[in-house]
DNA sequence: CCGAATCCCCGCGGATACTG
DNA sequence: CAGTATCCGCGGGGATTCGG
């Protein structure tokens, strides 16, 4: 079995789990939005548009789990609870904007050869 | 809808997917393999070790369609075909190889924050 | 308002068998 | 050797309902 870090087995899971989490699109959106300070549940739902409450609530679990997000609960009626990046989730943000930005940069490089495969492939 | 450049849908859908490719476990693993030079089908199953034929024909297929990896058929017999990273599929390399990078300087702080969330959550 | 719980469907991915 | 074709099980994820 392959591993991504010179054959260490335990490493390679390790950065295919990060990579997973990386590839996950709502996790993504999730940190992206909470790079300009806490939201609420609600706020990111409204601003993520199409997510379902689950999917949501996984996502966040998720990320708070990895300690890339803090979850503040406040006890008040109705009740509120806010949604923070920690210093270790902004870490994670630098490079994932390296890679979209890589992406931004060849996208068109990207469309161009899919569109020729598709139509090579009759 | 939200999206990650700035408000920009399309861009937005392009970027979440150059984020899924690199999510994709196998795609990664297969990158990885090809940065050191072409490699045939055989010669790539056996390096990742348990992957199926068709996953890896699937990975291979989308790698290819994306431009980041070239298919090489010679038709001899038995028959040879070699795979190798183009100019954009090492490109790529770059900014997933900063993401692993920090996936290996943070992994322990991750696991940490893992093992107190699932201790917390009896 | 912020979830947990349940039902249900569809597509990913493994296993196997067959071609050029 | 390098695939394609087919069947099939299981889990991701949406829709809905209920609780604190």
């Amino acid at each position: 079995m392959l591993t991504l870090s010179h054959h260490n087995p335990t490493a390679c899971r390790a950065i295919s789990d990060v990579l997973a989490r990386v590839g996950d699109k709502w996790a993504v959106l999730v940190v992206e939005l909470l790079c300009n300070g806490p939201l609420r549940f609600t706020e990111l739902q409204r601003s993520i548009g199409n997510i379902s409450q689950k999917m949501l609530t996984t996502t966040l679990r998720g990320l708070e789990r990895d300690g890339l997000v803090t979850r503040t609960v406040y006890p008040t009626i109705p009740p509120r609870v806010d949604y923070e990046l920690t210093t270790l989730g902004r870490g994670l943000h630098e490079p994932v904007k390296a890679l979209s930005d890589w992406a931004r940069a060849n996208i068109d490089r990207i469309n161009d050869a899919r569109r020729v495969f598709d139509a090579e492939r009759d």
